[in-house]
DNA sequence: CTGAAAGCGCTAACAA
DNA sequence: TTGTTAGCGCTTTCAG
């Protein structure tokens, strides 16, 4: 058996079709100024000799050089946003090929304004391309609208917003993951009592990020665990002091809660509180594989982590939107859901 | 902030080391006929201006074929080897850029016999390299020395021979997904009682290929439940009749146990049994991910499959052997354990 | 041991 | 509307 293939080239295409050269150019790329005639006859030849252009040659010859803004929160070590501007120049590396350059914009995750002030800039660049997310609804709605007058194509990366024309999704169904969470901490288990822990975030924040993925968490709990109390307890990410003594207090009260889960990325913020105050019985789990959370995994304090290769999820978008932005051909499939994993100290070690 | 690097060019390199650009080419590939001061001011320069080959360009202008044999089991549809064979033809095609033919020669998996016709087959050949996977024990060995003495580099996937001098490996540790498999089926529970289901193989088939996945599932119980007994039970691949029955009078014998586990690949071969006769209390755990294993994880009868993404192993495999074969140099990691992953129903939706 | 030059498949500028 | 042609960066003869 023999795995082959190896394309015809754009010679025999043009023979094929009895043109030139850059006529089956202009065609497979619709570059216009061809006649109708012509490009039929092209057409049936690409089909007849199942052409696709050489890569290699085609990115050698092409002196374009094509530009896509990304948008992203800005980060500091070990965040999130981290993890999505490593698969970003992961994902470039992959393409270089194509002569792409990538410029990525940060902007304040709770501050609108800068948004604003990133969607300006990079209008004014004219980029080929634009990869964001979709944090401030207003004010991405809002970019949007400007991106599809002066006719350029963007992809949402993480989250969406779905009534837009955004040109393709990549990340996971956040409701869908909730659940999974909700079922990974309670499977097999009587559970009467939940300590569900969020973040304080600043008032200016205007989007929570987070809570389809809560409500999947919650909607699951209501339907498998009927008679189930869930406590919400709030802490602040900046103050590891007062989430010691909020933790601390909430379990003197109720020692019974054996059941903790995080439904944002942080749950190592309560590392320190579940190293303290050892409990065999209790189970923890939390989303997202960022290295302090996998740390947490691999001491045990974590049962479980529901996740994605976050990495992964930025640099297939890239991939794919070039393609298309490229060629100019649309997405195989517009919405793409990655698949969710299920991370446990015993399946740790070769993630990545 | 930029994410854009693009290297400087042969030519540059030629330049500013006074030499050729051919010269250049034969101090990176180390085709030799070079004089050492040569060398050694290319080396400079190439360090100086840190150049890297444009591959692109490179492979291009390559008329080189290089031909890879892939010896693994004949398999039918379905089979796991076939989504390795899948994963294999993946990853040519993210290599077509190089030049490269994959044949693949499939063996009988209990007929050594087979296999050494393959290996004769291969060795007349004369491949660039060689990828399998280590059923036969002193057949493989046999073949790797006469591969070595002709100076072909193989690499082992799925599976390997520690002591044999592969060039790199790309598979699971069988051992911890063994033990992954009895956490799985047993955590958070009090299991006196667990059913494995065993395949009974051809006495020809010399090597047990789940053996150590088995070592590993059977030591954590073991270890973790030190009262637990674990049943043996043997079915046969080709007789669902005959399997119906055994299982059937074991567990009409045996109401008690609810926990079953098969550490071979073929967990839907149980399935018939499962679904005629349901009970909410039972867990059941397989292993890999073939399309009917999908299908009864799905239904809800296996509760947990523990796989990897097995045509994903392969092609990572052809993808990283091809650059080491190309550019003779070592790989980065000789043995390359893939993660593990956990599937549910629950986040079955978007695998693959 | 080294350089010169043709050409890989394609793009883009120019000519017709 | 179409054909021609000069490269893109690299490999590979072929001379020397």
């Amino acid at each position: 058996m023999e795995i082959n293939r190896k394309s015809p080239t754009i010679f025999e295409v043009a023979q094929l079709a009895g043109v030139s050269r850059g006529t089956v150019d202009r065609v497979v790329y619709g570059r216009g100024r061809v006649s109708q005639e012509t490009v039929n006859r092209v057409r049936d030849a690409i089909a007849k000799l199942g052409y696709s252009p050489n890569p290699n040659a085609s990115s050698l010859a092409s002196k374009k050089e094509y530009r896509f803004a990304c948008l992203i929160p800005e980060f500091t070590a070990g965040d999130y946003w981290e993890e999505i501007y490593r698969g970003l120049a992961r994902g470039q590396e992959e393409i270089v090929k194509y002569n792409i350059r990538l410029d990525v914009h940060l902007y304040n995750q709770i501050d609108p304004a800068s948004f604003r002030e990133c969607c300006d800039k990079v209008l004014e660049d004219k980029p080929s391309g634009v990869i964001m997310n979709a944090v401030f609804k207003d004010e991405v709605t809002d970019f949007a609208v400007r991106l599809e007058e002066a006719r350029i194509p963007y992809s949402f990366l993480d989250n969406k917003l779905d009534e837009l024309n955004y040109l393709m999704y990549y990340g996971v169904d956040p409701y869908k993951s909730g659940a999974l969470g909700a079922f990974l901490l309670t499977t097999r288990c009587e559970v009467e009592e939940i300590a569900l822990v969020r973040l304080v975030r600043d008032s200016l924040h205007k989007a929570d990020p987070n809570a389809q993925r809560r409500h999947g968490f919650l909607d699951y709990i209501e339907e498998n665990l009927p008679g189930c109390t869930v406590h919400t307890i709030f802490i602040e990410p900046d103050k590891p002091q007062k989430t010691r003594e909020i933790l601390e207090s909430f379990f003197r009260e109720r020692p019974g809660v054996k059941h903790i889960a995080m439904t944002n990325s942080r749950v190592w913020l309560i590392d320190e509180y579940l190293r303290n105050h050892p409990d065999p019985q209790r189970i923890v789990v939390g989303f997202d594989d960022l290295e302090k959370n996998l740390a947490c995994l691999k001491s045990g304090d974590v049962e479980f982590l529901v996740t994605r290769h976050i990495p992964q999820q930025a640099s297939r978008l890239l991939k794919e939107f070039t393609e298309c932005v490229i060629t100019g051909k649309v997405p195989s499939r517009r919405n793409n859901f990655v698949h969710m994993d299920i991370l446990h100290r015993r399946n740790l070690d070769d993630y990545r």
